[in-house]
DNA sequence: TAGACAGTTTCCTATATAGGCATATGATGG
DNA sequence: CCATCATATGCCTATATAGGAAACTGTCTA
């Protein structure tokens, strides 16, 4: 039907780049939508909805302060991510890699076609 | 307007969710289609589909064998959300947590105003 | 060459965006 | 209470899905 709601997990909520540049931005300490608004250079409206958006899948989370909302970053809310790519981390690892390629290479010589996109 | 396309980078394409099962079954081993779709209880053309958005991010590849597409994961197409979400490892740190906090004391102490750039 | 497989692509549709702009809500200081 | 600053929300639109079904392409084999 359509996609995922941007707001139904972590994944889809990171998967917007402006949210992204946010969460960097957070991770240097807390901020006032305004000031991020300004510092990332989207509008007040635009830094607020994402912001909304980041908070309902719980990345981040507000205080009130006088006239300012301040969000904060709360990176337990990217932990599913985290862990979900854990799960890849063997494939990173240099001397897997090795293994893999020797691997392929012998798949390679027992087979003969080869085809890719 | 409306959200990146799926195909825009690695973020888009793993925010959904049989995408994700998907790249975790095919940590096991290259697989068909055909053989993804059933174990995964998707309709032959939803995996197709799927695989196709994977494929444009380099997430995976294909080979031709016979009748048959066997796909591999291809997990270096993953590295960009790994080096994304590294960037917070230190939260997730306790110790840092903890310093983290001793640190924002001190700062509060010193500062009486906050601007910047 | 025709079938039978295995995959891919094409339509079609409902849905949820992200952006721009205007307006509403909220808190603060006269 | 009013004006103002700081945020949030509502409305509107173009766009890109994901899913289902059907049709199309490609490969092997009898």
């Amino acid at each position: 039907m359509a996609r995922a709601a941007t707001t139904s997990d972590a994944f889809n909520a990171i998967a917007e780049p402006q949210r992204r540049e946010i969460l960097l931005r957070l991770r240097r300490g807390e901020s006032a939508v305004g000031e991020l608004a300004h510092e990332l250079g989207m509008t007040q409206p635009q830094a607020s909805k994402h912001l909304r958006v980041l908070r309902e899948v719980r990345i981040v989370h507000v205080r009130s302060d006088g006239k300012q909302r301040l969000y904060e970053l709360d990176p337990s809310g990217l932990l599913p991510v985290k862990e979900w790519l854990g799960g890849f981390e063997q494939f990173w690892n240099e001397s897997f890699n090795r293994l893999g390629d020797y691997v392929r290479e012998l798949d390679q010589t027992r087979q003969s076609k080869e085809s890719d996109d």
